[in-house]
DNA sequence: CGAAGTGTTGAACCCCTTCAATAGGCGTGG
DNA sequence: CCACGCCTATTGAAGGGGTTCAACACTTCG
């Protein structure tokens, strides 16, 4: 049944295709035109390798072209905790622009292709460019808006309402992307998931039986289908306090 | 001894004196020379005020000039969290530029001066204007940062660590602004701290008695003074692993 | 003063974690 | 092909951190 999955490869955004093109060193487009060879210097990472780390120096943000990664912060104690997952499309490293350092490192979670965006070409070209201009306005708003909604969901959520608005998030990515939101493969493994979601993998295990057992969703390894959309959203809505009791 | 403490309204910003004044509309620098009496255009707001609703359509965001304020998500499940603390000099209302609509509702927690920034206005200006482009840049940078720890700290601490890290992350506010990061008094209640670190107001409660008794902290109702910055700098690290047993 | 709101303290409970053991997938190599 | 080891995932039982419930103290305001 897997076959019918597409994958976020087949989305990818060709190079030169995007919002952020005029500033891309890699396409090139904003300075000259280059040749086919040329989109070649978009740079591919194999799944595990950092895009950056913690306290590197940042001269660039990052493009998204395909793939997918994880956003990762380490505290001195040496915990560390997940806070963004990346898919095709996302713009990655905002975070450190005021201090001149990643304040997150960023690993690739698959094969992923990336383009390097130089913050001092984004400034000079954005500026005198309405278009672009909206486009990173609009992608901070989002990027915004997300990381207020993961408070809240780390805030007032029982962990059955994280996992279920977990795959309503991950449904409603596939879906902008002209993938399916009812069936798709995790990039991402369940140590990575309870992190992100502040479970112990063991309470994640069980949240999965338990849902199969629902009949919301159907697993197997990392493919997920979700049979039961009007339920899952119901149960994301959830907080720590109202318990739906389903005999 | 609060007659020393330097309160917020001390360092408030003057209209037309800040690095929006280009496209505010209360000072309206940007258009025209306005005379002093426009400058009472800057909004008050008393304690308790919304600025705006979750729902309510964006056509501005907002300069908070004196004062506090926090902004509240809320489920449809009648949850409600607040994900942010504003202080003086803070631009409020990123999160809902996408959609047009504000994603959260503003609160004041004091008498606050509030300056208005048109969105359409905003844009105009920061074409062309480099100063203002990296102030727009900087600003959600400083926004984004601050909400992946935020992240961080729900996520992987203890109520202990949270409340530390709370009192750290006030204290370096304070001192930003040129008050004293020592003592201080609380623009919020208890309530909103508790709600804000995602704990019970009595599990509150019992940290501040317990900071207290380890000669940490002082405090005297909304009044807080640091008698220890190296330990509570300490206990902000810690995790949930990790616990300081302190006879 | 009395009522309402805010903050504190005590004790029982519970959701989730932690610890421990088992099962299953996957690459490697015999 | 199967054996072996490593890693990921699942399942069970016990324990703990924080919540919830309840009562009390303090402040504020009409």
């Amino acid at each position: 049944m897997r076959d019918n999955i597409i994958d976020f490869p087949a989305v990818t955004r060709s190079c030169g295709d995007c919002e952020w093109s005029d500033c891309c060193v890699n396409c090139g487009l904003g300075s000259a035109k280059h040749t086919a060879s040329d989109a070649g210097r978009s740079v591919a990472h194999r799944s595990g390798s950092p895009l950056f780390r913690q306290g590197d120096p940042l001269d660039c943000l990052y493009f998204l072209r395909s793939g997918s990664a994880k956003t990762i912060i380490s505290t001195r104690a040496g915990a560390e905790q997940i806070v963004t997952f990346h898919f095709p499309g996302d713009v990655i490293g905002f975070d450190g622009i005021t201090s001149g350092r990643h304040q997150s490192s960023t690993i690739m979670l698959e094969s992923s292709g990336v383009c390097c965006i130089p913050l001092a070409k984004l400034k000079s070209v954005s500026i005198n460019n309405t278009n672009l201009w909206d486009e990173v306005i609009r992608t901070v708003a989002v990027e915004i808006a997300e990381k207020q909604n993961y408070g809240l969901l780390l805030g007032q959520k029982s962990v059955h309402a994280r996992f279920a608005t977990f795959l309503c998030y991950l449904s409603g990515k596939y879906a902008s992307r002209g993938c399916s939101g009812r069936e798709f493969n995790l990039s991402m493994s369940r140590q990575d998931i309870a992190n992100y979601l502040s479970m112990a993998v063991e309470t994640l295990s069980r949240l999965i039986g338990d849902f199969q057992h629902k009949g919301v969703i159907e697993v197997d390894r990392r493919f997920v289908r979700i049979t039961d959309v009007g339920a899952l959203k119901e149960m994301a809505q959830e907080d720590h306090e109202a318990h739906a009791s389903c005999g």
